[in-house]
DNA sequence: ATTTATTGGGTTGATATCCACGTATTTACG
DNA sequence: CGTAAATACGTGGATATCAACCCAATAAAT
């Protein structure tokens, strides 16, 4: 008699049909291809993109804002930031006001390779709200924002 | 003079405020968080144990169709089960069949420790969807499910 | 029946993600 | 002041993710 410690089947079909953790990794997944295809000329990857835009500002950033901002952890930023670098698309430079932290920039490169992109995001972003067919994509949004955490600090220079 | 060819900073606030893609990697990965802390105990992630979720039935499916339901690469998933093999959670079998095929079942192990999670699961859920404060989770689902594209296919055995 | 196309998977290489641990700097406190 | 706590990062290790390329087995075409 097998499965004697199994969980029924029962709970197997609402975890698939109500986990919004899985539902999440679902779609963030699936819009993620979408995004690395369309800026796949460009070779960048959607988080890429996000990264270097949230560089797009006078001010440079710390590593610890941009984590926040993106809702990451601050390890995989350092990581995420190597290649970048490691093409001349952003730099870092300790920031003398407090030692301790490192400001980021776009190099010229850099500001360049993302205007590029800006095309290919508002394309790609329409398509996937078109996804959405009658749904309000800004209600989906401020879900996905609560769900985010108090982080959606502010950006702003 | 710098950033002659950035693109504008009002570009960079609509992105940051509209691109679903940043929304999306954003709650995921903060939603992910919760559930690997929570299920840190029975040393499981939220993709393993979804993954041994969706094995939790009478008919072993196949590499192709558990990519498909999670929505993620093929060769992703092939990656996904090496530790869970290594630990005796989940065995592989060829398709008499279809010797092409590989069919994938739980252990008794799989399937004890996947009902230990299954209280965890409740409980983190609740927690996630109480993020959610008035918004209807099920209509949440709906858009997600929109946009993880025509892979919502059938689990049942 | 042979050839061809399709399908199901695996492997490798690169990036992505996070945790546990450690280092350096700054701030707070006594 | 000088020490303790807090802050900002980095490294190493493990898993996660996908593209590109390859192989084996089945299905389709002539």
């Amino acid at each position: 008699m097998p499965n004697c410690k199994s969980p029924p089947f029962e709970i197997t079909l609402k975890v698939r049909d109500s986990c919004l953790c899985l539902h999440l990794q679902r779609a963030a997944r699936a819009v993620a291809r979408q995004f690395d295809e369309a800026l796949r000329p460009l070779d960048l990857t959607n988080g890429q993109f996000s990264l270097l835009m949230s560089l797009n500002r006078s001010e440079p950033p710390s590593i610890g804002s941009v984590s926040a901002l993106l809702a990451m952890d601050r390890t995989t930023l350092t990581a995420n930031l190597k290649p970048l670098e490691r093409r001349g698309l952003v730099q870092t430079a300790i920031d003398p006001a407090d030692r301790r932290s490192r400001r980021l920039t776009l190099t010229a490169a850099g500001s360049a390779l993302l205007a590029a992109a800006v095309p290919v995001w508002e394309e790609t972003h329409a398509a996937t709200e078109h996804l959405l067919s009658g749904a309000d994509p800004e209600r989906l949004r401020t879900d996905l924002r609560a769900l985010s955490g108090p982080r959606a600090v502010a950006l702003c220079p």
